[in-house]
DNA sequence: GCACATGTGTAAGCGTCGCTCACAGTGGTG
DNA sequence: CACCACTGTGAGCGACGCTTACACATGTGC
């Protein structure tokens, strides 16, 4: 927790003292006032760039859904475009992702309920996973479920992978956390998914 | 918020209180003060009762885990044993579970995380669902998937349920939320799965 | 050069919360 | 009847989220 950096800006320093506290510790365990001490400033200056607790946890959540997103696309351009090993590669960076932040996964699907969420500015990072969501699944389209609705295979494998994520992280002991299992259960999946499609195409 | 029935014990009382404040708002707005409160008894008096107010959540949250149990087993009843339908019903069970209860179903999985609860007695809600679990994958055992972990195949199925659970309680609107919609996706990639066994099998 | 507005920090304080502790009443057991 | 475990009280502690009154620094229009 290094003092606040005077050529940065409070509010950034808040948001990336956040995202550090996070590595270690759940966001409820993470008080305003203790990122406070950490940057030098008092108590009270943290409500001057933002409206209150939720205004700063739900950027940090945007921020969040930003990394998810790079990672997934960075895990896929590995893989031949438009094959069933890129979509399973997506999957792949999605649970990773959920693994090595836990924390900061947690707090993504605590905070921005899409519907309950008021606050259009507070809905960034909903707004950021949906997008690339949409493009995750116009992708999809484009390997292979073109005759259908994207959504219709899509679905099932992307609740797959975040369901996969997030047991992962609340550790069930049910589930084989090892790489090559999940990547095995998952490229099966995908492919009978596939496969179910193109029958009854056929 | 009636007051506390003189013939049940203040422990009691606590668990249904908070129960029936999870119905409508979450677990982290909910004081243990103010529960005391709705009970006409003294801010202090609920720590006779539990050892602090992770306790008492963890106690609830077992009680979401039978809950769910029941749930399922309630549902499944309906359908022909030994057949995909039933494992179909389980997981719509599991869905609608965690829509019509979304608070309480957040608490369960916010709580009780099993490798880093020490507390054995905080484990209760936690070692439910695993042993329903548990039971569960047994009867996808008996029900066709004999020759092989029932975990290779339950896990992505029992995932993706998780999934569509998880991402209809948080209100995504990616998500067709209609039970038909639902209840098809469930089954055409519950087949499928099927599908994959009996392939490689032949 | 000066009045002024704007932005960002401080200090003090409010209400609430989780939790503790000394104390008291109550009911059952030897 | 003496004792004791049990359960509730009331006061209080420290922390937190947040607000408000105030200070100061910076840049702008006159």
């Amino acid at each position: 927790m290094r003092a606040l950096d005077q050529s940065v800006g409070l509010q950034e320093g808040l948001i990336t003292a956040m995202l550090d506290a996070l590595e270690s510790k759940p966001s409820d365990a993470i008080s305003i006032a203790d990122l406070a001490r950490g940057l030098g400033v008092s108590a009270g200056a943290p409500y001057r760039h933002f409206a209150g607790r939720d205004a700063l946890l739900n950027d940090v959540a945007a921020i969040g859904f930003d990394r998810l997103r790079a990672r997934m696309t960075q895990d896929m351009a590995a893989e031949d475009q438009g094959s069933i090993k890129r979509i399973v590669a997506g999957g792949m960076g999605y649970i990773n992702f959920s693994i090595e932040n836990p924390h900061l996964f947690n707090l993504m699907w605590s905070m921005t309920r899409p519907r309950t969420a008021t606050d259009p500015a507070a809905r960034a990072g909903e707004r950021a996973y949906m997008s690339f969501l949409t493009n995750l699944m116009q992708t999809m389209e484009a390997e292979g479920f073109g005759d259908e609705d994207p959504m219709e295979f899509g679905a099932p494998i992307w609740t797959m992978v975040h369901g996969y994520a997030s047991l992962l992280v609340w550790q069930s002991r049910m589930l084989d956390d090892r790489q090559s299992t999940l990547r095995r259960q998952l490229l099966r999946t995908t492919r009978a998914v596939f496969a179910a499609r193109s029958k009854k195409r056929e």
